[in-house]
RNA sequence: CGGGGCGUGGCGCAGCCUGGUAGCGCGCGCCGUUCGGGUCGGCGAGGUCCCCGGUUCGAAUCCGGGCGCCCCGACCA
C-alpha cells in the first residue's frame, strides 16, 4: 500500500545547509534518508526501498556462484580480533559488558567467519565453501562524509572463501570477479573493475568496483575502452609519461646560481626549461630501520606514497627539514651529484628515456609497456655508462646543487650519480598505456562500492582454520574475502544520473517503478480514474507509488521529478478527454506514447512491462 | 590529527558586534479560494535560542568550559 497520503516521504524543497554531495542532497530531499548523528544515517522506506533492490540483486548473483547466506553477529568477543592482530586498529569501537568481559564491534566478519569455520571444517571433503551475510559494520571513521556515501554504521554484504589451496582460491576469486561484473551490469550503474592495492596486510592480489561520480573519494584513471579498457585506481596506475624536451647536455653538470628558488615552479621558469626538465629530490626514511633514501621524480610528477610503499615494502615517511640540512644538504636545494654514497638513490621510471634498457643488474629496467616490475640489485657502472649516454643524447637535467642558492643544469642519471630506477610516480592525466601510440588516460573521481581481495591463510593461521588433506596432512585453508556496499550503490546511482530536477533511478535500483499522480480537485473524474488505475497497477504487481494527496499539480510533478521512479503516470482532465494515460520516463523527461484508458487490465500491464523493459 | 565554519520552531535563515518584547521565508493546522508545473487570502499552532558555569538588575547576545554538526586536508587493514 503506497500512497503517498499515507506515505512517510519527507520531502523538502531546501537542501540541508551542510550537504555538499549531491546524493547526500538529493536523497535528503527526496525524502529518503534522514541524519540522526554524524555518520549514522535512517533509511526511510522509500530509501530502504532502493537500497533492498541493490541487495536482491547482489543476494541472486551471490547465491549463482554456489554462496551460501548466512548471518554473523556484530558485537563480538575481543579475543578472535587480538589473535588476528586486528585489535589495535583504531577504526575498530571496543567496549565493556557489565562484568567488564571486552568486546567489539565488527567492522568486518574475517574474524567471526573463520573462527566458526576453524570449529566446523575439518576435511578436504569440506572444501570449497563460500559463506556471506548482509550485516552491518561498525567503524570509528575519522570523518564520516557525504551523507550514506561514508558512515560510522552501513550495512556491507561481504563474502568469504575458503579453498584447500592457492589454486583454489584463485578460483572462487574468478567466481566473484564474474558475480561482481554481473551485480555491476544488472544495477545499471557506470562502473570500473580496477587493480588495486593489497594494503599492508599483504595478500596475494585485490579489485576493487569503482563509480565514477563527482562525490567519489577516489580517484581512477581511465584509458581505452572495451577489450583494451585500462582502469586503475591510482594508488596502483603506471602509464607511460607525456615527454619532456630537455636542455642540451654539456660534458659535466653546470652551477647556476637560483638564490631564494626553492621551489619547481620557481626553479624551472628562473632557467626557461619545462618543469618536467627538472629532478625533484624526495628525501624519505625507511620506517623500521631508520634509512634515508633520495628518490627523484621528474619536475611535474609527484610521489605516489602507496606505490613507494609497495616498491620499499615497507612505510617510509618523508625526511625533515633537520634530517635533510644533516645529511644533504639545504632544503630546497638538494639533489643526487656528489652524495659520494651517503644515502641511496631511487630514480623514478619516468625520468629514464623511453625504450632505454640497462645492461648490468638493472638490465631488467625497461620502457613503459607490459610488464613492470621494480628494479633490484646495484648497478652496473657499464649498465650506469649506457643509461647514462641514452640519457645524455636527450638533454640533461636540472637539480638542486646541494648548496645554497645553486642548482645543476646538465645532470645526467648513471654519468653523474649512481640509481636504481623503480616506479613511484602518480600518474597524471594525459599520460599513456598501451605501449607506442596508446591510449591517453584521464583521471575520474569514483566511489569504491565493492572490493575483491584474496587473503592466502592471513586469518586461517592465526584463527588455526586448517584441514586435513587426502594424505591425512593438516594444511591452513585459503580464504578470499569479497565486500560489497549496497548504500553506496544507492548513493552513486544518484550521483551519476541526477539531474537539475532531482534523481533519476537506474530501473533496477528504482524504489518504485511507476510513479502515479493524480491530478484533479477532490471529487473529480479524474480523480477516482487515478484509483481505479491504481488497483489495477497493484493487482497486476507493478511497483507503484501513488500521489493521491489533496495537493496541487505542480507540487506533485516536483516530488516525483524528485523522487525519480523511471516512469510517470498523469491521469488528469486530459487523460479523462483523450482517454489515454499520459506517460514520462524520467531519464531525460521524454513523453513516451500514452497507453489507453478502456483496454483491459492485462494488456495495460503488459504494455507497461514492455516499456519498462526498454528503460536504463 | 591539522586548518576553517556552524549550532536560534520541521527545513532554510536574520537577530549577537552595540545586553532589555525572539523575528522572516518555506512547511504545518483550520477556513475560504485555486486545480496540468511548488495558486492566492485570512486566522492559528509551534522555540529549554546546543549544554553547564560566570558577569549583570537583566544574557540568544558578553566571558570561561564542554558537547554536537559540517567542510578542506591527513587517515581509511
Amino acid at each position: 500500500m503506497t500512497r503517498l497520503s499515507q506515505y512517510l516521504l519527507p520531502t523538502e524543497k531546501q537542501a540541508p545547509a551542510d550537504a555538499e554531495a549531491i546524493s547526500h542532497k538529493l536523497m535528503v530531499r527526496a525524502g529518503l534518508i534522514r541524519q540522526l548523528g554524524a555518520g549514522m544515517w535512517t533509511w526511510l522506506p522509500a530509501g530502504w526501498r532502493a537500497h533492498q533492490r541493490a541487495v536482491q540483486i547482489i543476494r541472486e548473483e551471490m547465491d549463482a556462484i554456489g554462496g551460501h547466506e548466512l548471518l554473523m553477529p556484530v558485537l563480538q568477543p575481543a579475543e578472535p580480533w587480538r589473535k588476528s592482530g586486528r585489535y589495535a586498529i583504531d577504526e575498530l569501537f571496543k567496549l565493556h559488558d557489565r562484568k567488564g568481559s571486552e568486546l567489539v564491534l565488527a567492522m568486518t566478519h574475517e574474524e567471526a567467519v573463520t573462527t566458526h569455520v576453524a570449529q566446523t571444517v575439518r576435511s578436504y571433503r569440506d572444501l570449497p565453501l563460500i559463506l556471506y551475510h548482509f550485516q552491518v559494520k561498525e567503524r570509528d571513521e575519522p570523518r564520516p562524509r557525504a551523507g550514506v556515501l561514508r558512515t560510522r554504521e552501513f550495512i556491507m554484504k561481504d563474502a568469504y572463501s575458503f579453498d584447500r589451496d592457492a589454486d583454489g582460491m584463485d578460483e572462487r576469486y574468478e567466481l566473484h570477479v564474474g558475480a561482481y561484473d554481473r551485480i555491476m551490469e544488472r544495477t545499471g550503474l557506470r562502473w570500473y573493475r580496477v587493480q588495486a592495492d593489497v594494503g599492508m596486510m599483504g595478500g596475494t592480489g585485490a579489485h576493487e568496483y569503482m563509480a565514477p561520480c563527482p562525490a567519489g573519494e577516489n580517484e581512477v584513471a581511465l584509458a581505452g575502452s572495451g577489450a583494451s579498457q585500462y582502469a586503475a585506481n591510482v594508488e596502483v596506475a603506471s602509464a607511460a609519461p607525456q615527454p619532456v624536451e630537455l636542455p642540451p647536455a654539456p660534458v659535466a653538470p653546470e652551477e647556476v646560481s637560483t638564490p631564494g628558488l626553492t621551489s619547481v615552479v620557481e626553479v624551472a621558469a628562473a632557467l626557461g626549461v619545462p618543469e618536467g626538465a627538472l629532478l625533484k629530490a624526495y628525501p624519505v626514511i625507511v620506517e623500521d630501520d631508520g634509512r634515508m633514501l633520495l628518490l627523484l621524480v621528474r619536475g611535474d610528477h609527484r610521489v605516489n606514497e602507496i606505490k613507494l610503499a609497495r616498491v620499499l615494502g615497507r612505510p617510509s615517511r618523508p625526511a625533515r627539514a633537520e634530517e635533510i640540512a644533516a645529511r644533504l644538504g639545504p632544503p630546497g636545494f638538494i639533489g643526487p651529484v656528489g652524495l659520494d654514497g651517503r644515502v641511496e638513490i631511487l630514480l623514478d621510471e619516468a625520468a629514464l628515456p623511453i625504450g632505454a634498457r640497462i645492461a648490468g643488474d638493472i638490465g631488467t629496467c625497461r620502457a613503459h609497456g607490459e610488464e613492470r616490475s621494480t628494479v633490484s640489485g646495484a648497478p652496473t657502472e657499464e649498465g650506469m655508462i649506457a643509461l647514462g649516454g641514452a640519457i645524455g643524447e636527450r638533454g640533461g637535467y636540472v637539480t638542486g646543487a646541494n648548496r645554497p642558492d645553486a642548482h645543476l643544469r646538465g645532470v645526467v642519471p648513471g654519468r653523474d650519480f649512481p640509481f636504481r630506477s623503480c616506479d613511484v610516480r602518480a600518474v597524471c592525466a594525459g599520460d599513456t598505456v598501451g605501449g607506442v601510440g596508446g591510449y591517453p588516460i584521464t583521471i575520474e573521481p569514483a566511489i569504491e562500492i565493492g572490493n575483491i581481495f584474496k587473503l592466502g591463510t592471513r586469518y586461517s593461521e592465526p584463527l588455526s582454520a586448517r584441514f586435513l588433506d587426502e594424505s591425512g596432512r593438516e594444511q591452513a585453508i585459503w580464504m578470499g574475502c569479497y565486500g560489497i556496499g549496497p548504500a553506496r550503490i544507492a548513493a552513486a546511482a544518484v550521483e551519476q544520473y541526477a539531474d537539475e530536477r532531482g534523481i533519476s533511478w537506474p530501473r533496477a535500483l528504482a524504489p518504485f517503478q511507476v510513479h502515479l499522480v493524480a491530478v484533479g480537485k477532490a471529487g473529480d473524474p479524474a480523480r477516482a480514474k487515478a484509483e481505479e488505475l491504481y488497483e489495477t497497477l497493484r493487482a497486476g504487481g507493478v511497483e507503484v507509488v501513488y500521489d493521491d494527496r489533496d495537493a496541487g499539480p505542480g507540487e506533485k510533478f516536483a516530488d516525483a521529478e524528485l523522487l525519480g521512479c523511471p516512469l510517470r503516470l498523469t491521469v488528469g482532465k486530459r487523460a479523462i478527454e483523450s482517454g489515454e494515460i499520459e506517460v514520462q520516463v524520467r531519464r531525460g523527461r521524454r513523453d513516451a506514447p500514452g497507453i489507453s484508458l478502456a483496454g483491459p487490465p492485462g494488456e495495460l500491464i503488459r504494455v507497461l512491462d514492455e516499456l519498462c523493459r526498454t528503460l536504463p
